[in-house]
DNA sequence: CTTTCATGTTTACAAACGTAATCGGTACGC
DNA sequence: GCGTACCGATTACGTTTGTAAACATGAAAG
């Protein structure tokens, strides 16, 4: 509704996008702004939504402050506020804290043991050590 | 790379486990075989939560299938069915897979990037990809 | 035996999530 | 102007999750 004139916590809420709602925040990284319907046309076909669910998402996005709506027209356009990077990272630490107590090499040794490392990834890898090593 | 080998048991686990769950199959994966007293030991304190908490917890993890009960005496004894290392690689490509594209080498450069592997990380990496290079 | 403690089972209940239909306003065609 | 299609907002509803209390039952203590 109006105003909530709760007390202000002042936690930054790190509201969690929740899977559906990444789906949407991924459509909006690739495409920068668009509207509902044009997110629709990206995920709705992939994730077997209509365009009520993309909606909803949008809206419950934009409650959580990950995204931002201009008006244009009748219309609103819908860019994300966060950035891909900083999610991406968030989650990807949120992963190594929980199941890797924080030392992404354990992740990677993980991923080596599973075999889960092609030969490119391997040689990627490497490449990078090796620049970051200079 | 399956192979058929095996009998009739491989269901493909669709029931996540969530994250309140995970923290109990750590307690079981840490410490073999537990009471629901014993595991509430282990993380009551640190997540704040009530011994009724953590009863729940197990019970739902039994429904899906992730524990499993002896009976010892009037009370039962929890120890995890399925490996960590299977969870804990599920949970690895699923990250991998949303947000990397499914390419591990993908998340390692991020984590590059992201400044968040230190040196002893590095260090441990290079020796792995060594080892793997041989 | 009866009271009490320990322990698993059932029930509870709010928040988040997935998925969507419906409502209310408005730009556009006629 | 008037209806209509289109759009965001509101409402809906079942499931999962987090968190826990109430209940039942058998064992232990007295």
């Amino acid at each position: 509704m109006a105003d909530h004139d709760e007390p202000r916590d002042n936690s930054p809420t790190p509201d969690r996008i929740s899977e559906a709602e990444h789906a949407v925040m991924e459509a909006l990284w690739m495409r920068g702004t668009l509207t509902a319907t044009e997110v629709c046309d990206i995920v709705c076909e992939t994730r077997g939504w209509s365009l009520a669910t993309v909606k909803t998402l949008l809206s419950r996005l934009v409650q959580k402050g990950a995204i931002d709506t201009r008006p244009d027209g009748r219309r609103y356009l819908y860019s994300a506020v966060i950035e891909r990077a900083d999610y991406v990272g968030g989650e990807s630490r949120r992963l190594v804290d929980r199941l890797f107590g924080g030392r992404p090499a354990s992740l990677f040794a993980h991923l080596a043991e599973a075999e889960a490392l092609s030969e490119d990834d391997l040689a990627e890898i490497e490449a990078l050590l090796k620049e970051m090593r200079k």
